[in-house]
RNA sequence: GGCCUGUUCGUCUAAGUGGCGAGGACGCAAGAUUUUCAUUCUUGAAACAUGGGUUCAAAUCCCGUACAGGCUACCA
């Protein structure tokens, strides 16, 4: 019987989240759902001197509004908790302790200041980071260079430790990344890693390998910076025996800004969200803009995040979510790093806007105006300007411009389009249209334009001289759908009070 | 410096195991439609990092070089 699919997103709660990182949880959530197996969400938190407070929260609002929820997580509950590595710090020594009494681990009990001072001591200027590696521990306080009673004083007065890996002197280590291939490596050029940290906690190296193995997860997905220390993990898998259980790995590519690696920089500089959404950073206040704020909606963001690295082959671009379950595959993933290109990411917006019901857009839109305080929003008025302008809405927020003219009397107007033309035979043929459509009874935008039309002729003007000149009087400027589908949408007494207002500036 | 990973139009990418005049999309340019703007449609410019091999034939296989990125913490 096949094992049953379990993958994990495992982030550390620090701070904002970014495309780098969602776009794993999507990547992860796929595969999981395709499988049938369980998307799984395990906070990292073993550094307590970067815990940050609301970011545990905050990833949680993201994957929710992303609809990429875990199966498992500190929240979701499952049978493989706790899901926080703080809250299962017992469970760990057990482990590394076990690796020190196999001779695959030891004590050490250098100081951070004489780590400081070895690697100023052995700095050289072919060497400029010394390693702590199978030559330097024997130089080293620890417990292959001490003698058995002095390494059990030390424990015994508590002086503080770390449990580092025995790297072998001259092994090659290999695994294969379901998107790089074979991948090797010379382990006397790995360094002995520290597993367990001198405030009990674990670091990454022990705890992803122990937590993998006991959440059963089959596949382990992460980003590409995490390559160079995969033999450290791949040791570790089999020193404790668990060499058959070990995932299958795949090292996703970076996405990178528009110089190098994405850093929330490049959002602040180059006018584009790199955080899924808004990020209020609780040491200094800041905020960093999400793509949800930006007024991206959740369909078109998973979209294109997919498609940063990945495609199935065709040229299709525009998938749902489903049809990315279906069809995602890591071995598409392209092993290349990504340059992340804003435009792009908006035209999949916009796309998506135009393909959506007005029904769907209705909430987002909604708040959108209300935000801008447009209060006392009629739901089937709503529903008649949502379908006539998301065409030519690319952000959700471009709504508000888009549509305010259907809310507000303009108050404003562009009036260096119309005094140019502006006349009193043109002020006549207006009063002729209020009178015309005071008497109207049939307020639809065929007959409205029919109208408009026959009277332009009677006073031997062209249509196109009074049209754009209409529209601002309805609208404020030279923009928005048809004129003749404004008024209909505005009704009788509104178009004519917007006339008659617009007679009295012009 | 060492190790690891990459390298197709400006950007994201396609081209199952070598046979293309290198395809699509975004963006850009031009035109058509829309008597506004956007949409839509048509057209166009635009790429195999580089040097050697192997082969009848290489973007595709091999080696070197360059460039880019990652790692090199008691951070993840």
């Amino acid at each position: 019987m096949e094992k049953k699919v379990r993958v994990r997103f495992a982030p550390s709660p620090t701070g904002g989240l970014h495309l780098g990182g969602m776009r794993t949880v999507l990547y992860n959530y796929l595969f999981a759902k395709q499988n049938k197996g369980d998307f799984i969400l395990r906070i990292e938190d073993t550094d307590q001197s970067r815990f940050v407070t609301g970011a545990e929260r905050y990833i949680f609002d993201c994957l929710k509004w992303a609809g990429l929820e875990p199966d498992e997580s500190p929240i979701h509950r499952g049978n493989y908790g706790p899901y926080r590595q703080s809250e299962r710090k017992e469970i760990y020594r057990k482990y590394a302790e076990q690796l020190v009494a196999d001779g695959f681990a030891y004590y050490a009990f250098d100081t951070p200041e004489e780590l400081e001072k070895m690697r100023q001591d052995f700095k050289t200027g072919k060497n400029p980071s010394p390693q702590y590696d199978h030559e330097l521990r024997n130089k080293m306080k620890n417990s292959l260079t001490l003698g058995e009673d002095e390494v059990r004083r030390f424990i015994s007065e508590e002086i503080p430790y770390v449990i580092r890996i025995k790297m072998p002197e001259k092994e090659l280590v290999s695994f294969n990344d379901m998107i790089r291939g074979e991948i090797h490596f010379d382990t006397s050029l790995v360094d002995d890693k520290v597993l367990l940290k001198a405030d009990g906690m674990p670091t990454y190296h022990l705890a992803v390998v122990v937590d993998d193995y006991l959440m059963k997860i089959t596949h382990a997905f992460r980003g590409e910076e995490w390559l160079s220390s995969a033999p450290v993990h791949i040791l570790l898998w089999k020193y404790l025996g668990w060499k058959k259980e070990m995932p299958q790995w795949a090292h996703l590519p970076l996405i990178l800004g528009p110089n190098g690696k994405l850093s929330k920089r490049d959002g602040a500089q180059f006018g584009f969200p790199v955080f899924a959404m808004n990020w209020n950073d609780p040491k200094n206040g800041e905020m960093t803009e999400g793509f949800k704020e930006k007024g991206f909606l959740p369909e078109a963001f998973i979209n294109f995040l997919a498609l940063l690295g990945w495609n199935d082959g065709t040229e299709q671009e525009i998938f749902t979510k489903e049809e990315l379950i279906q069809r995602f595959s890591m071995e598409r993933v392209h092993s290349g790093g990504a340059k992340f290109d804003y435009e792009k990411a908006k035209w999949f917006n916009h796309e998506w806007i135009k393909r959506k019901e007005s029904q769907d857009l209705k909430p987002a839109v909604r708040n959108i105006l209300v935000e801008k305080s447009i209060a006392e929003i009629d739901d089937q008025l709503l529903d008649k300007v949502i379908s006539l302008v998301k065409d030519r809405c690319t952000l959700l927020t471009d709504f508000y411009d888009q549509s305010v003219f259907f809310f507000r009397t303009p108050d404003q107007y562009d009036l260096t389009s119309v005094q140019p033309k502006w006349g009193e035979s043109k002020k006549l043929f207006f009063s002729e249209i209020i009178r015309n459509y005071e008497l109207n009874t049939d307020w639809s935008a065929t007959v409205l334009e029919t109208n408009f039309k026959e009277i332009a002729a009677a006073n031997k003007i062209k249509p196109g001289e009074v049209l754009s000149t209409f529209r601002i009087m309805l609208v404020g400027g030279k923009f928005g759908p048809g004129v003749f589908d404004i008024a209909a949408i505005l009704g009788k007494d509104n178009t004519i009070q917007r006339i008659k207002k617009a007679l009295t500036i012009f």
